[in-house]
DNA sequence: AACATCTGGTGAAACGATTTATTGTAAGCT
DNA sequence: AGCTTACAATAAATCGTTTCACCAGATGTT
């Protein structure tokens, strides 16, 4: 009836007739230390299966192996994805992952941001709800932060993002030379950094084609509404550009139920290229954002940061690819069988887009 | 120059004129700590931005607020949904949680079972790679474990999965009652017990169906060869039933490019349905797993492990639902018109099943 | 008055590691 | 031999908490 403790340090010492300080030395790897403790040392280490305490470790040597992530939401694919190239980038580098969502909501943001700093990780990647991110780091936050997809409304801070506008003019300018009149954007809140950025790099794009805004939310039922009585309204646009990847399933679904199709009754385009947009017939043309090299790059400036590199926030952004596909082409509009092939997808080239 | 260490309880201690062990006393909520020091305290812990170390917490009272998560694959829609939901229950009951994921390997699985082993967590969930998982969990892991979605081949650990056997049976009766003469099977591995689970179910329901089975491994060239051969033979199975969701988006984009489409050529179903399914023309039927359920239960089990509850492992089997829809439909078969619209989704409420 | 029982509070000992200072020993150099 | 230098190993201090034993004073009980 003793107490079968998960051995410690001490335990090792023991066993192996040796200083803890002995046993520390060698699980660091630290230099002379002779050959045969050495192997006595890791003998033993087997032979309880000891494990060193990381978070006894860090208290004392002031040096954490973990990492802090804070993604909006992590059933969207495209942050899921981030986070798991994230997590297999940090494991390289020895380190471990807190994640937490926010799901969304600024409030939970904050309380997970006060949260994950009683952990005191060497360092955090944010995707931030909203632009008002600064707000909500807890004040005397020491470790390096590094946002990432969204940018904060306050300047400061180091950033991995891409290049909305570049990206979105590149498809208003597709839409427009296909001959469409006018067009319908739809996004979820322009308070989105992204959202704003596309919407813009839009107006900026375009010359004789129309445009019009519409915000949806997110999870919002209102918005739903207001999508669909514009799509169901006596004026049908001649083209639908969705800038998030949310709405785009509402969006699609929204059509489906009006029984209007792409691009038999209208063109159709999306940011976020996803898995079924090339599944559905016609497939779906679409913005592919670089989403494992945000990862790396965000990983990559991280660690410097932590491994002590100096100097003013540094921004990056990082290029977008565009996938042509049937869903935006004006000679698809009558014979609509083909196109599951997909024998339309193509990569834009033009401007400073390069081919995959 | 001096250095500006991130507050520690003591520097709380002295702002307040109080002893470390009275804030403590006071942060968790200990009785005995009059009101008016009690004020003190929290004004010098909000003055300083005090934010309790965990580390040093769980360090010295052995009780850690922490929960380790490891996964086959996060970008896997299915799991990181788990991730999503587990990590919401766990922030309610106050536990944060260090997330891994195994990227299908066994190896990185154990190795990552090592390392997150070093936090110290109160508890683990996992989904396993394979079956062979007890062989991976360190030994003289302590914590308490509990699996989710996929079996172990050695008993002894507490279980959340769902009901495969029925679930597969129920869409293979679906097929023979549509009038299909024969199905081919395809899944990743059987070696994976939910495929294993579900390739039994459709043998034990079927009468009259021929069916056979087809392994194509995970992001394997060679299976998806296997599977292009066999639906490029000269004998077109009648219909096509995928028992986990990689292999589906396989299995349709292979389709799509031999040109054979559903319900047209062959009837289609699979399971892990997802958000795609529902956005092709015609849908696809596919069954339903409550992932959500799975991961409220498997939180639940652990908790109530980690506050002590002792008893045998338990096993719980959760029940899926059916989604029949057009891709499985007989009558489609001439007209594919209509099919975009949705009306044909209904769930399927024989025997056990039941609706939304 | 003498004794037990609360009450609000504190100092000091852990927890499991790393780091620093120190010691003893062996080797290297005039 | 005498003196420095280098090496191996250790004891002890330390990180930021919680917990335990204890204390002084107030209150209650006989």
């Amino acid at each position: 009836m003793s107490k079968p403790r998960t051995p410690s340090i001490k335990m090792v010492a023991d066993r192996a007739g040796v200083s803890v300080a002995t046993v520390s030395n060698v699980l660091n790897g630290k230099p002379n230390v002779s050959p045969d403790l050495v192997l006595r040392v890791r003998d033993a280490v087997k032979e309880l299966g000891y494990a060193v305490d990381f978070g006894a470790s860090r208290l004392r040597s002031r040096k954490s192996q973990l990492a802090g992530v804070v993604v909006p939401d992590l059933t969207n694919p495209m942050f899921a994805s981030f986070v798991s190239t994230l997590e297999h980038l940090a494991r390289v580098d020895g380190f471990d992952l807190v994640v937490v969502s926010a799901r969304n909501d600024p409030e939970e943001e904050a309380d997970r941001l006060r949260n994950i700093r009683s952990w005191r990780p060497a360092g955090l990647i944010v995707i931030p709800c909203d632009g008002a991110f600064a707000k909500r780091l807890p004040e005397g936050f020491s470790a390096p932060v590094v946002l990432a997809d969204r940018i904060p409304d306050e300047p400061g801070f180091d950033l991995i993002a891409v290049d909305n506008s570049a990206a979105a003019g590149a498809i208003a300018t597709h839409i427009e030379s296909q001959g469409y009149k006018d067009c319908l954007v739809v996004g979820s809140w322009l308070s989105i950094s992204n959202v704003r950025e596309r919407w813009e790099g839009i107006r900026k794009a375009v010359k004789r084609l129309e445009v019009e805004m519409l915000e949806i939310g997110i999870d919002d039922p209102e918005g739903a509404d207001r999508l669909e009585r514009r799509l169901r309204g006596r004026q049908l646009p001649g083209a639908l550009f969705v800038l998030d990847h949310g709405s785009s399933l509402l969006a699609y679904r929204t059509m489906a139920e009006i029984g209007i199709s792409a691009p038999r009754d209208i063109g159709f385009a999306s940011f976020d290229d996803m898995e079924w947009m090339r599944l559905v017939a016609p497939s779906i043309t679409a913005v592919r954002q670089p989403v494992e090299d945000m990862a790396e790059q965000a990983w990559a400036l991280l660690l410097r940061r932590i491994r002590g590199s100096a100097g003013d926030p540094a921004t990056r952004r990082l290029r977008c690819a565009i996938e042509i596909r049937g869903s935006t082409s004006r000679s698809l509009r009558q014979d609509a069988g083909e196109a599951q092939k997909g024998g339309m997808t193509c990569t834009l080239q033009e401007g400073r887009y390069s081919p995959e």
